[in-house]
DNA sequence: CAGGTTCTGAAATTTCTGATACAGCTTTTG
DNA sequence: CAAAAGCTGTATCAGAAATTTCAGAACCTG
């Protein structure tokens, strides 16, 4: 990823990108907060968007153009003007050598922590995508944008969460969907009514739950269609489900991370979404009036 | 700079960079003297001499800023600041391409949404971890590390989804962990107990929530420290937050992507656990007792 | 809850930049 | 070589942008 091969030898100065980047967040702290409003505006279009005008940098922002004076000055430069110089030549050092780009941060605790997790968890998602088979996904899409079927969505301990995820997603965009809370007792009496009709997509990694098998293998015996979302060695609900989509969720951690299972979630949402898209604009503009209407 | 080169045959697919710095080459002969000194220093120093003042601009070209206003108008543009903006907003789409790569263009098959969807969350992911402050990161790993502290997690209509997972991890690492629904009705009544001993996590991207606004309101004036979690133009919420952590979450998708704010979550999660494993340790171990039992 | 401190934005002020008019110079052309 | 056409820079202006001032608001602190 990196062409780090030049920097051996400690020939460089002593710190190597003083970018002001980086000095921002270090200080950011000790930021009052129209502060640090600026700031992340800055920093979330770095360097771009302090080349435009005070006052368009403080509307953007939402802060008085003084308050961007103010910021700027507390930085340690003499005027906008200044500041907007130093942005350019920051920016005209960096794109004239092709090795600034790698790894702008480290520093202090948080920032390796934090972006070391990061880094493992963008392996998982480049290993999830690797090892889904297209017609898999495909045939899930299929399935759930089939109007006439009914999705429930359901999830152990952990993942539960992302069931809701998914459910509050899907029910917008189509009709028939709901959230099925894991444990036995209370969903023992729907199942009278699952069937052929019906489709269970189960959220279920390591750490298996009994319980949520349990439901699964149930509606499985009643017809229903089974998805299952789970990990590279699969939950036991694999046995009764029609499509399986893992994702890997090793992380330096003592927990999993469940990063890969959100992305097919919303990769899923979205292939849907477009795929229902004529009946799902109406639902959802009707669903923002209603939104509306009630405040 | 670029692949000129293949110029030709006409070959190259439609147009593809409507270079300034291109256009400029071709018209060259056709400049007077003192527009060619302007378009050689244009061109030499691409596109940065061209950010600064007219005045320095004509200077360094060893011109009058009036032929450098000629020049800039015969190049089609309304004036002065036209051609910065022009400049600027090439350079920031240059910049920003290697990581936009994933164009939303293709409709078809699963395999390749899929893997686009991917880039683009994983673009978010680094974008997100880039503008993080390490020390904004870890003064929320240290509140939420503080055993007198009290946690209380909250969100929107979809990212409430996040503030479970949260709470189902916290839940097992530490005490006083719950999970507040947004609706006023269902928290007015807790609010008589939330004090300077609490904190609120909060969870809330576009089209904030006000239910979720106005919760963290009261808890703030309460004394409640407050926590965002956030997308990078700030849910208003960030007024009375003491610590913001913005997620970067646009996707090629209907739907923005929560994938971000679950990284910071997991991450705190797991940063949480390491620095409070002497309690969190046996505490995980009780718990997990207690499960096994219980079947 | 009062007193003091800090923060913030509206408006007035100053600075500076981009734009223009015009006159002199250079080059071209018959 | 003279006249015309085209360039170019000086001086000036208008307008916009940055900066400062100041009073009100929010926030602590005791």
């Amino acid at each position: 990823m990196n062409q780090s091969g030049m920097r051996g030898k400690g020939r460089l100065p002593p710190a190597d990108p003083p970018s002001l980047a980086e000095r921002i967040r270090l200080e950011m702290d000790a930021f009052t907060p129209s502060e640090k409003r600026a700031a992340h505006l800055l920093l979330s279009h770095y360097p771009f968007a302090g080349l435009d005008t005070v006052a368009e940098f403080a509307s953007r922002a939402g802060i008085s153009a003084p308050s961007v004076l103010r910021f700027v000055t507390r930085l340690g430069f003499g005027g906008f003007p200044d500041f907007q110089k130093h942005l350019r030549e920051e920016l005209e050092a960096q794109l004239l050598s092709p090795l600034a780009k790698a790894s702008p941060s480290d520093k202090g605790q948080g920032a390796p922590a934090l972006a070391s997790f990061a880094e493992s968890v963008i392996g998982n998602l480049r290993a999830t995508v690797e090892n889904i088979a297209p017609a898999e996904f495909d045939a899930v899409v299929a399935l759930l944008s089939d109007p006439r079927r009914h999705i429930h969505f359901t999830g152990g301990r952990f993942t539960g969460a992302l069931a809701r995820y998914a459910e509050s997603h899907f029910r917008i965009v189509r009709s028939h969907v709901d959230f099925i809370e894991g444990q036995p007792a209370l969903w023992r009496d729907r199942m009278v009514e699952i069937g052929r009709k019906d489709v269970i997509v189960a959220f279920d990694i390591r750490r298996y739950q009994e319980d949520v098998t349990a439901l699964c293998e149930t509606a499985s015996r009643q017809g229903a269609t089974v998805v299952l979302l789970t990990d590279p060695w699969l939950s036991p609900i694999a046995r009764v489900a029609r499509h399986v989509l893992p994702a890997h969720i090793v992380a330096p951690s003592n927990w999993d991370s469940s990063a890969g299972l959100l992305l097919l979630t919303e990769a899923l949402v979205a292939s849907v979404t477009k795929r229902l898209w004529d009946t799902a604009k109406p639902r959802m503009e009707a669903v923002e009036r209603l939104r509306s209407e009630r405040s």
